[in-house]
DNA sequence: CATCGATGTTGAG
DNA sequence: TCAACCTCGATGG
C-alpha cells in the first residue's frame, strides 16, 4: 500500500486534471451510492493530501475523504495530451524508454511517460503506477469493484478497495486533521519539526512504534519506518523518550528528504546517497532499493550481519542488529 | 489454478 | 490484541 508519497502524487493528479471542473460522481459498485449522489455534478475546488489521507473539496463545503488502506488504489484514465504523466517531473534526467507497444515507460517497471504514446492511457496509482490499457472506448468500462468513479469530459478516476471513503463537511475534515501529526510536504518549517520532536519523545514506547503513529508524524509506513531507522543507525526498540533532541530533528529531516524523493520520482528510493550508476541500478531493480526492508536473512549492506525480521506493532520490522545496536 | 501476503486502519472484544 | 476489510501480484503445485 502507498505510504505518504503516493497519496501526495494522487492528490497532484486530481489538482491537475479535476480541480476546477464539474465532476460526475457515481458508485458503479453501489456501496457508495449515497455519497456519490451528494457530490454528483459539483465542481471540485481543491485536492490535498495529509499523510496517507486524501481530501477532495467540492462546492458547498463538501469533502470526499479517501484512505487507501492496505490495498486500495486509484485508476486514472484520460488523454495523454492532457499530461497524465507522473514522471515528467522526475529528477536526474532519468528518462523513459519505449517498449514494444510503442508506449513510453520509465526507467523502471512501474512508471509512465507521455512521449509518442497512444491517445488514451490508463495508470494505476497505489504502490505502483503503470500502463494498463493503451487504447479503449471512452469513458472506459469500470473494471472490478469500483467504489467511486469521478468523471469529467476528458478524465476519469476509479477508486477500488479503500479503507475509508466518505463525504465530510468542514468540521468532519478538521476532526480527521486534528488526529494527524505534521507532514513535511505541507510544512517543513521549524514549527512542524518541533511538533514532531515533541510528540515523538513524549512517549516511552519504542521509537519504531512512534514513527508508525500517524499522530506523531503523518505519512510514514512500514517501509519508510525500517529504512529511516537504519539510515539513522538507530535501534527500533529504543524508548522514544531516550531519543535525543538532535536525533529526533535528524529523523524529521531525513523523512522530509525521503518523502520529497518519493513524491518527485514515484519510487520509494531510500538509498539516495549512492553514486549515480548504483542509484540507477537500484531504481531498476526493486529488490535492491532498500537497506533492510524485506531483506531478512540477507547480509547487511554495511556490515554483512544478517538482517533480522521481527514483529513490532503487528507489522514486520526489519533491522540490522549490529548497525542499529 | 489456489493460496499467501502486503507500503494500513478500524473497531469489536 | 486481533480479525475484518476486499484487491491483486507473487508464489507454488
Amino acid at each position: 500500500m502507498p505510504e505518504g508519497h503516493s497519496v501526495h502524487r494522487i492528490a497532484r493528479q486530481f489538482a491537475r486534471h479535476f480541480v476546477g471542473r464539474t465532476v460526475a460522481v457515481s458508485s458503479p459498485q453501489g456501496r457508495f451510492a449515497d455519497g456519490a449522489a451528494l457530490l454528483d455534478g459539483r465542481t471540485m475546488t481543491d485536492a490535498k493530501a495529509v499523510g496517507k489521507q486524501m481530501f477532495l473539496d467540492f462546492e458547498d463545503g463538501l469533502w470526499l475523504r479517501v484512505h487507501l488502506g492496505i490495498y486500495g488504489a486509484w485508476d486514472f484514465a484520460g488523454s495523454l495530451e492532457l499530461g497524465f504523466d507522473p514522471t515528467t517531473a522526475s529528477a536526474g534526467g532519468r528518462m523513459g524508454q519505449t517498449n514494444q507497444q510503442g508506449t513510453v515507460v520509465g526507467a523502471h517497471e512501474d512508471s509512465l511517460a507521455s512521449i509518442g504514446a497512444p491517445r488514451r492511457t490508463r495508470l494505476r496509482m497505489a504502490e505502483q503506477e503503470k500502463v494498463v490499457d493503451a487504447l479503449e472506448s471512452w469513458p472506459p468500462e469500470p473494471i472490478g469493484q469500483v467504489r467511486v468513479r469521478l468523471l469529467t469530459e476528458d478524465a476519469v478516476a476509479d477508486l477500488r478497495g479503500p479503507t475509508a471513503c466518505e463525504v465530510l463537511d468542514d468540521a468532519g475534515v478538521r476532526a480527521v486533521l486534528d488526529r494527524l501529526g505534521p507532514d513535511p510536504q505541507l510544512d517543513d518549517g521549524p514549527e512542524a519539526k518541533a511538533k514532531f520532536v515533541e510528540r515523538l519523545r513524549r512517549s516511552g514506547k519504542a521509537v519504531g512504534l512512534q514513527l508508525m503513529d500517524q499522530a506523531v508524524v503523518a505519512g510514514i509506513g512500514n517501509v519508510y519506518r525500517a529504512e529511516i531507522l537504519f539510515r539513522a543507525r538507530m535501534n527500533p526498540h529504543l524508548p522514544a523518550k531516550q531519543v535525543t533532541l538532535e536525533q529526533a530533528r535528524d529523523l524529521w529531516a531525513d523523512w522530509a528528504r525521503l518523502l520529497e524523493i518519493g513524491v518527485t520520482t514515484g519510487q520509494m528510493m531510500t538509498m539516495d546517497d549512492l553514486a549515480d550508476d548504483a542509484y540507477r541500478a537500484a531504481l531498476a531493480n526493486r529488490a535492491d532499493r532498500h537497506w533492510v526492508y524485506k531483506r531478512e536473512g540477507l547480509p547487511c549492506r554495511v556490515c554483512r550481519t544478517h538482517i533480522v525480521l521481527e514483529e513490532m506493532g503487528n507489522r514486520k520490522l526489519y533491522w540490522c542488529p549490529r548497525c542499529q545496536a
